[in-house]
DNA sequence: TTTTATTTTTAAGTAAACTTAAATTTAATA
DNA sequence: TATTAAATTTAAGTTTACTTAAAAATAAAA
């Protein structure tokens, strides 16, 4: 394509990309900032030179927004994270948690030889581990389901967890310890709009979880009755 | 252990190290300086910065040498650049060639946590594909055999290859197109001293090369009948 | 042992990716 | 709307890992 992006450049084309698609994130330098743990100094010199590149599409003081170019490169950094979070679970069975943490190195040190042998080994696989889509060899991605979370979900509902979309260890843990895995099925219980709590029942367990979590945990609709669903769970 | 080296610091410490163990290489800064592909100055440089971290033992004018953290350090790069090796050709499938560069990347992107697990896949293996050892989680590598090269290698004798100690894309294709694999059984039908050329025999082909490749392939003395090992040999 | 060639070091400078501190702009609030 | 607060940008400076060019030291050749 061009030449090599640096692993700085890499880590902030990829979170302008993600911070574009989830809501309640937006791409100011600032936001950017935070994230990757620099100053909006730092933020805002790397906007503007990504800009000089067209990469990014840059007005001062206006969230940064990616130019087709640089959505392709994020795409492909995305994809070099998720098929590695895909084999370092499948093969080396490592935890949601773990698989995130050392795909955030392995991305930017994987040529596209590699990757094709491990997507191949894989099996072209279409998600990750955390539910979320893998972009295809060349950038295209499966465009977001019409997903609702946990919080938005209606009550008497039956569902099936597809995406735990977190990032840090203790909601991993917390998903895990709860039996709240992709794949899982769940039904909702009751919800409490002023507290902003869903109480959910998971197999025999009943818990109640924040809009914090909740937030942070897709669902997709079943038609099969709650009854049916308690007896075959993909995971648990 | 300390602070995190970049992927330049690590990559110089590494070369040193095995520039110090193979013969007919020095460890001058100018030797160093053109395997890293950088400017003598910039290796002069380096020498300097990592002998005030006492990682190099620097004297002006004079070879570089590693320090006991020096050396402890290249052991724990070298693990990483093998284990990814193995993991790499046994698991991927990659050739030679292939796993030696992507190593040179990964061995950098690689955390403790995820090369005990690659290392515990493998079943803690003691040797890489190239048939070189693998330095163990305490640094501790096995000392070097007693091996010859199959310059130096008697005629009339049979023996078993148990390193190919090349790098290079070329010397591995021609290896591999000649069935000269870690574990091939041959035996030597002529030694050239002014040619510089030895004659071998591998199965049914019969081989001549000059010692600059010869001097590439290690070799270790059987006690077996030449007949016997044509029937035995493990690669092929 | 001179002279010459090679190697190494020093000096000066660059580009990337940051930092802190001050200036500017935008957003929020009284 | 005027004032204050928050975010962003600019300016200036640092560190790392290089570079080129000149100076110094070592090694090789005459
Ligand atoms: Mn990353
Ligand atoms: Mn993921
Ligand atoms: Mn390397
Ligand atoms: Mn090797």
């Amino acid at each position: 394509m061009q030449n090599f992006n640096s692993i700085s450049v890499e880590n902030f084309i990829k979170t302008i990309y993600q911070f574009e698609l989830r809501e309640g994130k937006d791409t100011r330098s600032g936001s950017i900032a935070k994230e990757l743990g620099i100053t909006n100094a730092a933020a805002t010199d790397m906007a503007r030179k990504l800009a000089s590149k067209n990469i990014v599409a840059y007005q001062k003081y206006k969230a940064l927004k990616l130019t087709a170019d640089g959505k392709k490169m994020a795409l492909h950094i995305v994809r070099r994270h998720r098929l590695w979070e895909t084999f370092l679970h499948q093969v080396l069975g490592l935890n949601m948690h773990e698989i995130h943490q050392e795909a955030e190195l392995l991305e930017h040190a994987t040529s596209e030889f590699l990757l094709d042998k491990i997507d191949a080994f894989l099996g072209n696989p279409t998600t990750d581990p955390h539910g979320d889509p893998i972009p295809n060899k060349n950038g295209v991605i499966e465009k977001e389901k019409e997903v609702l979370t946990l919080s938005a979900a209606k009550v008497g509902e039956c569902y099936e967890v597809c995406r735990l979309v977190g990032g840090h260890k203790e909601f991993y843990d917390f998903c895990q310890a709860n039996k709240l895995t992709v794949g899982a099925f769940i039904s909702i219980n009751k919800q409490y709009p002023h507290t902003k709590m869903t109480e959910i029942e998971i197999g025999s367990l009943r818990i109640s979880l924040h809009a914090d979590l909740a937030g942070m945990i897709y669902l997709k609709k079943l038609k099969k009755s709650a009854e049916h669903i308690s007896s075959t769970s993909k995971n648990g």
